[in-house]
DNA sequence: TGGTTAGTTGAACAGTTGATGAAGTGATGG
DNA sequence: CCATCACTTCATCAACTGTTCAACTAACCA
């Protein structure tokens, strides 16, 4: 999210008879839940952060590890890791001096895991599609 | 992604040995992948990027259409989708005078669906968890 | 051919984000 | 009780992101 100005569009300039679709038959997804999947998104959207899901898929660690492990500073870390309980993505609990962060629930894990296999199938994606010209029939 | 200054941590201030962990029967991550996958959650990790996902995932749709449903501007919708087009998210096709956009594949698709239905359920996230004093234990 | 509709692209600006060093907090150790 | 370790929080600042307006391009229609 950057800039937030608003105003509108003036008027549908083509109808739904135009290009009639698929079943529209989903309901309506609310805006709160959208705001939430993104939220949740966005704090795993980030390299680092989500090298720490990594790190943290394997098991608990403490925030020092964390640090060693990526080359940062504590603070970096520290700061990471509060973007991803905010989003209640991470727990932590004390073991004596040290605060053990692991992955929240299951849901967490899976995603990760999910992600991450994705990413090391897929090939790079370099082109990214050119200007588009010809009239690409479905096929 | 913000601000990109680097330093790195000066000695592990802990040893691994100060608190065993489960195994690290993991492979590492690839720094490709990790980036890659980041790049994908990222790009989805905005609502109304999202809620545009949401739309496409009941059936193609034209630009126009898009902006009617979200009340903006054809080019704010435009330059959404060219961000979901960078990552191969959506794909397009032209028919006529409009440009169809559609999900890029099935794993998008539930992608999609189970984020959506996950954030359905889960609660709010309203505490986001007090500045933690005692030392829980495992329960 | 010119006009209109549909969409893309570019530049600029505002708002947001992330890293960092310094200062603060909480446990533990001596 | 004071020092130290392990973090967390704060303020700051540079870098990035998203929206918008103003061109610009592609098809289609008269």
């Amino acid at each position: 999210m950057a800039a937030t100005r608003k105003s509108a569009t003036p008027a549908p300039g083509c109808r739904p008879e135009d290009h009639p679709r698929a079943s529209p038959r989903v309901p309506p997804v609310g805006a709160a839940s959208l705001e939430r999947a993104a939220r949740l998104f966005r704090a795993i959207g980030d390299p680092p952060r989500l090298h720490l899901l990594a790190l943290l898929a394997q098991g608990e660690a403490c925030v020092t590890e964390l640090a060693a492990n990526q080359r940062e500073e504590l603070s970096t870390i520290s700061q990471r890791l509060r973007v991803l309980r905010a989003e209640n993505i991470v727990a932590r609990r004390r073991e004596g001096k040290h605060i053990l962060y692991s992955l929240a629930d299951q849901h967490i894990v899976d995603l990760v895991f999910n992600a991450l296999a994705h990413a090391s199938e897929r090939p790079p994606d370099i082109p990214a599609s050119p200007p588009m010209k010809e009239r690409g029939k479905h096929a």
